[in-house]
DNA sequence: GAATATTTCTGCACCTGGTATACATTTGCC
DNA sequence: GGCAAATGTATACCAGGTGCAGAAATATTC
């Protein structure tokens, strides 16, 4: 009954999201989010800001709706790994793909395009707060892939998501990062793979390495 | 030269301080957060907007600035911890001993006014994603703490604390959320005490064991 | 294919958080 | 008491976001 086939109505409104959407991303790359109203935008797109807004409920929305996707990326990778197979594993396994990749949710895309948009991003503190809600709606999913496929108690899945969405995103905001700072990703990508092996041994074995003063595997004598 | 002794001005500076944050606390319980302008906040404090905005530098700050310690607080406990403890002792430790005295950060506070607070945060979505960026806060923080005290390389440090972090919270955030839905602390209290436990095994001991399919320590059997 | 119902778009006025400017007041200090 | 620095105020302004009433486009029914 509704967007069964694409019909007219649903066309034009597809058609009108992206013409917001590029215009809007095209005018943040050029001249800073913040440096761009909305009015802007939506002259840009030919569109009243009451439409604009009707499309996308917040500024920030204009930017980071294309990056939906990967809020369920962890949790899609944990249903879908073979049987046999533990969800870190599977995790793991996906991240040095992605890595070899570059897929740019690993943080290792430095393509101009994906480079200015993530320098776009880090520099609105908006849109990096906006980002930080992902790790959120990422948690939560991953909270119930985990109960469901690893047979988890809802406290141990909740606690294992939250862990593993935090490295993850450590990892991938370190290579980010290092990327918008200049560094190449065929000169990062040994190195990201290294500390991704180390990270995801380090969730898998526990901090319980993580040093006593004086007792880690190389003490400092003080 | 800045703020040594008191002073007439620096005591007027700080009795402004408190009036506009008690103002407007009274105001959001009695109100809710997004039901009051800061223009009101302002007026019920006997101070023009402007001031209230040279005081606090956003809304959300009227209420969350009374919890800025706590955003160091684990660092400080890392720091602080008797040598020849780890790290994750201590924290745990430090936890457990909140949980007992009922302390606010452990999320097991159910005085009324804690939970009044509680819920106008919860039911207000900007200060929600404020006290998330307290995350980011206190990573940081003790990432460092990690990396000075615990003899770990940065990356290490930095994956160490994040996963920290998000159990801590998720431990605090679980807790706070029942109170807020009615459970007693005292009903609450073994439970937490429970969990929390486990989380710290889990977090020290690794996510080895969770689930790859039918293998986990309660199996099942598809 | 015309009439009608429904959805979408628009313009406008409006609210709120936050800032710039320019001026008045207070405080610290001599 | 008098002067410089720091604070406070009033006012006007900007940008994000919403409510509303009606125009325009699309779907539906006969």
């Amino acid at each position: 009954m509704n967007a069964n086939r694409p019909g007219l109505r649903e066309l034009k409104k597809r058609r009108t999201r992206t013409a917001i959407s590029e215009a809007a991303i095209e005018l943040f790359l050029d001249h800073g989010f913040n440096q761009v109203s909305v009015a802007r935008v939506a002259e840009a797109a030919e569109v009243s800001k009451r439409t604009l807004f009707a499309y996308f409920p917040a500024k920030e929305d204009l930017v980071v709706h294309r990056l939906a996707d990967h809020e369920t990326e962890l949790a899609r990778v944990v249903r879908a790994r073979p049987s046999g197979t533990d969800p870190l594993t599977a995790v793991r396994d996906n991240f040095l793909r992605g890595l070899r990749e570059r897929d740019p949710f690993t943080g290792l895309n430095d393509h101009p395009q994906t480079l200015r948009l993530l320098r776009m991003i880090l520099d609105a503190p908006q849109l990096v707060a906006r980002m930080e809600r992902f790790k959120a709606g990422a948690e939560r999913a991953l909270t119930e892939a985990l109960r469901d496929t690893a047979d988890a108690p809802e406290l141990t899945a909740r606690l294992a998501a939250v862990q593993i969405v935090a490295v993850h995103w450590a990892l991938a905001d370190d290579n980010a990062r290092r990327l918008a700072h200049g560094e190449s990703a065929d000169a990062r990508r040994e190195g990201a793979a290294a500390d991704a092996e180390h990270a995801f041994a380090l969730l898998e074995n526990g901090l319980r390495t993580i040093g006593s003063t004086g007792q880690g595997h190389r003490s400092t004598t003080r």
